[in-house]
DNA sequence: GATAATGTGTGACGTACCGCACAATTTTTT
DNA sequence: AAAAAATTGTGCGGTACGTCACACATTATC
């Protein structure tokens, strides 16, 4: 289902407007906009509701526009051309994501793959229109570097753990890394991470087998725990000590 | 010959705001801003010489600028607690680095380590001055989204290789990425690499051994070469049909 | 040109991790 | 509640690749 599909002038889309100049408040980017610039970006965004595992858009697509998360989680993948493939990035309420299609001449695709982690709401915009926004408004454009200069900055610390380090240390670092992203309280305790064994295992850029080895020890030690489909991280403060170790 | 002496030699230490304006013309974020808005800039840039080898920024350093590169190569680093690094990216002519700092609040420090592979000499331009003229001149703004855009679609994609590919596949895709990047006239013949065997392996995130190994069999081909600390690709052409092989 | 310093080639060996196989468990569908 | 589908746990090779060792080559330093 392509988003560009929903873009019928149609009354629906009107009333979602006006209540999405709100949501767009909690997105990042958005959120110290002026009251004018965000309301009129607001009158181009689409609102969409996604289902769990539906794939939003594909690597191979050519690139229409950016998405914000509203709701839900996004995994961002790659693949290789035996079909393997590794998670990216996961996106969560307020990121935004195929940025890095804004302004490309050298290729028009999509950079990425992303499909739904669990039900939720995104927003489109066409990749035109926030160009044109970025012209108009030099604060969303100024917001839009900052995001990227964090994302740029993380990708580089990624690379370095996915070189470096052996299975074990991914695993652990990967588990704080996405325990922090998905912690919405302040508590350290049960935090969930929705993912399956396989799937964190693609972030990791392992084999499920290995994966499910390392969360062995961490469900004996109880610092870690699965149920449907999730992963509960029971002990952050444990989980952080593993890191030091030189075992 | 060679720009770089040129300017070494006689011109450094007159550089004034004219002149480098011109200069900056080569860095890509600047090229299409306009006469006005380049010329105040200019006047904020200091123009540096470095010398192969010498580190520019660490990344335990304090976030002071951002650099652009006018002439030679710069690596960009990043190490893990046992001391191991690995090459994150290599910048060169026109290129930007350390962008990632811009408008940073999470933390003031460099994203990574950058060290001169060549001589050379590289522009600085202090943070907040930046942030003053992305704020003011839109199109820089724009031209820095589109750099950042690049950055991260490439990024990602060495991610993938990175966590996918075995040494093999890895070293030659590098071989090829870099060949390109080095790649100065439109010829596919002897394209030099300012980098030895030791620090080709740390792009690769692999080790020496394991590089020199795959190196010996290119170069029996007759695919590749070394000279005087530098990776020679006697045929491009040939490197690129190996990487479709399902050997 | 002599000496030091740095980089390279290759064998031998150990091991972390991948891939397979299959049973056990959990979740979804009917 | 039963059946089907998907996910997980774990044992067991095989192997790609890291590590160590040392000889050789190439480049810097004096």
């Amino acid at each position: 289902m392509n988003p560009i599909h929903f873009l019928k002038d149609s009354y629906v889309n009107r009333i979602e407007a006006v209540q999405t100049a709100d949501f767009l408040r909690k997105i990042v980017i958005f959120k110290d906009l002026s009251e004018k610039s965000l309301s009129l970006i607001s009158k181009r965004i689409q609102s969409l509701p996604f289902k769990k595992g539906v794939q939003v858009i594909g690597e191979d697509e050519l690139a229409k526009g950016v998405f914000f998360v509203h709701s839900g989680a996004v995994k961002l993948t790659k693949q290789d051309e035996n079909g393997n493939e590794i998670i990216v990035c996961i996106k969560q309420k307020g990121d935004v994501f195929a940025e890095a299609c804004l302004f490309s001449k050298t290729s028009e695709l999509y950079p990425a793959t992303a499909t739904m982690l669990q039900d939720g709401q995104l927003f489109f915009l066409d990749k035109m229109e926030l160009e044109k926004g970025l012209h108009e408004y030099p604060e969303l454009a100024i917001q839009m570097i900052r995001y990227m200069s964090d994302s740029l900055r993380e990708m580089t610390s990624t690379l370095r753990d996915t070189a470096l380090l052996d299975v074990y240390a991914k695993t652990v670092k990967t588990l704080e890394r996405l325990g922090n992203k998905f912690n919405t309280s302040t508590s350290r305790w049960n935090i969930e991470i929705p993912l399956t064994i396989q799937e964190f295992a693609t972030v990791v850029g392992t084999t499920r087998e290995s994966v499910s080895r390392v969360f062995s020890k961490l469900k004996k030690e109880g610092i870690i725990d699965m149920k449907s489909r999730k992963i509960i991280i029971l002990d952050m403060c444990r989980l952080c000590t593993l890191l030091n170790k030189a075992y």
